[in-house]
DNA sequence: CAATACCAAGCAAGCGCTTGGTTTGTAAAG
DNA sequence: CTTTACAAACCAAGCGCTTGCTTGGTATTG
C-alpha cells in the first residue's frame, strides 16, 4: 500500500515503523486485515464506489466483484450504507496513522509541511485513492449518524494538519489565514486524483514541492 | 444571477454588457430562459442534483418541485439524464460567456488572471453555483455522449485560462508549468463551494485576492 | 384548430434486503 | 485419530417497494 520504492535506511525505518503502527490497529479491532474477506470486500467496494459511485453500485455489482452472493454481504454489514461508512473509516484510520508517524521523523516545520502535503497526495493518488475519493465525493450518502461517526475520525486527522500550519504562519514559513490555506490546499490536492498519473514525467514527490512552492516564498 | 453589489459606472456597463450577451444566447436557442417552464425545471433539477446527487434525486421529487406530476417532466425532455446534460450545458455557456466579457474589460494580464479568478469564484459560490457542483460531481452520471458534448464545450472555457496562464508565466508574472497551476487551482476554487459562505466576514473580491497571491509572488 | 403543456394511471425492471437452509473451518471430547 | 459440536460463511430464492419512463387523453393558448 505505501510508496514501493523506498531505498534510504531512514525511509526504511519509517515504512517498517508504520507497518507496526497498522498491525497494532488490525489486533486492537480498529483496522481490518486487507487480505481478509471482509478486507477484500472493502476494497472492492472502495473501487467500486469510486468507478461508479455509491448509488449507481448494487449490492449485486459488489457481491459479484468478491465473487459470492448478493445476500451473503449481508452477513458482514447489516446494510449497504454500512459498507461505506467502513471504507470510510478505514482510509481515515489508515492515513491518520501514517501522517502521526511522517510528523514524528520531520525535523522541523517546513519538513513537516512537506511531510502534510507528500501524505495526502499519497493517499489520494495512490493504493488508497479509491477510498479517499470515497470519502470526499460520496459524504451525502451517510445517513447522520454515520457522518458525525466520520466527521470525528477526520477532526483528528486535522488538527495535525492546523497545528502545523499555525507554526508555519507563527515562524513567518508562510503568510495568510491558516485556515483559508488549509482549505485551498484541501481542494487543490483532492483534485490530483483526477489528473495525476502515478508512473507518468512527474513523481508524487514532485508534485509535493510544487504545492509546496505555492505556499512558502 | 451575477454579483449585485456593484456600483462604479465600469461594472454597471459590464454588467450590462454581460447581460446583453445573455439575451443574444437566449434568442439564438442556445441558452433557456430562466423565466420559461424549461428554466425554472433546470433551475430545481441543480439544486435538487446538488443537494442530494443525481441519483438520490427521483424524477417525482424533480416534478414535486415544479409542481408538476412525475410523467409531464419527459414532455420536456426525453430522459432524466438529458436533464442533468442540460443543467451541465447551461452553467458552462452561461460562465464561459461571463469570462469573456470580463477578460475583454481586463487591461492587463494580471486584471486577467484576477478576472478569471474572481469569475470562477462568483461561479462556484454565486447564483450558478448548485449548478457548478452538478457539473464537477456528476460527471459520471452522463452517458458517453453527453460527455463528451460538455466537454467539447468545457474546453472552450479552459482554452481562455490556458492562454492567460501562459501569459502570466512569459511575463515572468508567475512561475511553474501552467497546466499544474491550472489544476490546483481548478480544485482550490471548486472547493470553496464547501466551506465559503457568501455574505459572511470575507467577501468573494477578498476571496479572490487570497488566491491570486498564491499565485503572485 | 393545431401546437403546447400537462394529468392520471400504471408497467416492467431493478433495487436493497430477508429468509431458511447448506457448506466450511476449527477445536474440544471420546 | 476420529467424532461431535458449533459458529462463521455462504447459497438459492424471492419479497416488497421504488425507479425511470410510457400511454392515452384533456385543458390551455395563439
Amino acid at each position: 500500500m505505501g510508496a514501493k520504492a523506498m531505498s534510504t535506511p531512514q525511509e526504511q525505518d519509517e515504512e517498517q515503523l508504520f507497518a507496526q503502527h497498522i498491525r497494532q490497529l488490525i489486533d486492537a479491532g480498529q483496522l481490518v486485515d486487507p487480505e481478509s474477506a471482509k478486507g477484500r470486500l472493502l476494497q472492492a467496494a472502495a473501487k467500486l464506489f469510486n468507478d461508479q459511485g455509491f448509488e449507481r453500485t448494487t449490492v449485486r455489482d459488489l457481491a459479484t466483484a468478491v465473487g459470492i452472493q448478493s445476500g451473503s454481504l449481508f452477513h458482514h454489514y447489516p446494510t449497504k450504507e454500512a459498507i461505506l461508512c467502513a471504507v470510510m473509516e478505514q482510509v481515515v484510520r489508515f492515513n491518520t496513522t501514517r501522517m502521526r508517524v511522517r510528523l514524528q521523523q520531520a525535523l522541523n516545520t517546513r519538513e513537516k509541511l512537506r511531510a502534510l502535503i507528500l501524505c495526502e497526495l499519497e493517499s489520494v493518488v495512490g493504493g488508497t485513492g479509491d477510498a479517499m475519493t470515497v470519502l470526499v465525493y460520496e459524504w451525502r450518502s451517510l445517513n447522520p449518524d454515520s457522518q458525525r461517526y466520520i466527521l470525528a475520525l477526520r477532526e483528528v486527522y486535522e488538527d495535525l494538519w492546523m497545528t502545523t500550519i499555525a507554526a508555519a504562519v507563527a515562524e513567518g514559513l508562510v503568510s495568510g489565514d491558516p485556515f483559508i490555506i488549509r482549505r485551498f490546499l484541501t481542494g487543490a490536492l483532492s483534485w490530483t486524483k483526477t489528473w495525476f498519473k502515478v508512473g507518468g514525467q512527474m513523481s508524487v514527490s514532485q508534485l509535493a514541492d510544487e504545492a509546496l512552492r505555492l505556499l512558502i516564498r
